[in-house]
DNA sequence: GTGGTTGCAAAACTTTTGCAAGTGA
DNA sequence: TCACTTGCAAAAGTTTTGCAACCAC
């Protein structure tokens, strides 16, 4: 054991152990689901039913920029958390939304062995790559600054 | 030559050739920024100053619909459209928003042939496929009715 | 003529934020 | 103690929609 109790958020993170964080981070692991802030707000509420969407929309922000959980930004018109931050693709059901995991390991065939093992009907597939433009990189250097705005 | 004059959209779209529906399909094929709603408003107010936002916001809707047009769903809080329709890929700057096109023919290697090419700093990708889950196959069967929510 | 389309404005929906009170370290 | 966090509510930002007037076909 150890002289300290083992706080459910890393201690990396360097954010402070409040119940409504450990139950968001633990809603967020239970599930693989993939939620929305709201579903997870959902969730949580059964728990701590005074809890804030907004506190739930700051936590999300907050871990997601400490890298303990991920933020995804994939189709549909509300944003997705995921507890798991292991590089992995996803499959979106276009009829009612759900989001899976996916091994994308080996980019060829992707589609075809998933299907198959799956069972989902693959209709298409998106392939985004991120990173920075030529003058962004260069705004960054004389700026000095992170720029931000994506996953 | 023939007995109709050319429509700008497309025939078997089966939508009206308005001219505000003509100006928006010209300035989205004009440019190469894959602009959001806003940014394509902006650009046919100069040529139809009376124009409005929802009129931008419905044609979008009902050309991409029709497979005229190209819905994307990049990441970012604003939705993106595409008047190119051929299936490619892109990457975007997470410093200024910008989204580029991308070959993306052959899956491998493609982040450092792109990267060497275009001067782009890669900071990652994003793999994602879309289609239907089983059970929402079997819904689709029984009702007839068209699962919608994608791209 | 008439059903699709437009401009306008209000509404809907998701996410962010200001602030005073509360709380973990 | 005190900086971080919360609940609440209002605000902000994007997209959709109701409606009467308009216009392509």
């Amino acid at each position: 054991m150890h002289s300290h109790r083992r706080s459910p958020v890393s201690k990396r993170s360097g954010l402070r152990n409040t119940r409504q964080r450990a139950v968001i981070l633990e809603e967020l692991r239970k599930t693989r689901t993939h939620p929305t802030a709201d579903e997870l707000y959902r969730r949580v509420r059964r728990r701590l039913p005074r809890i804030s969407l907004g506190t739930v929309y700051r936590n999300l922000e907050l871990l997601s920029e400490r890298g303990v959980i991920r933020k995804l930004e994939l189709g549909g018109s509300q944003r997705r958390y995921d507890g798991d931050t292991e590089h992995h693709c996803h499959v979106r059901c276009v009829g009612c939304g759900r989001v899976d995991d996916i091994d994308c390991r080996s980019p060829g065939r992707i589609e075809e062995a998933f299907a198959d093992k799956s069972g989902y009907k693959i209709l298409g597939h998106r392939f985004e790559l991120f990173g920075l433009c030529p003058a962004c990189q260069v705004k960054k250097r004389r700026a000095g600054a992170e720029g931000r705005g994506g996953e």
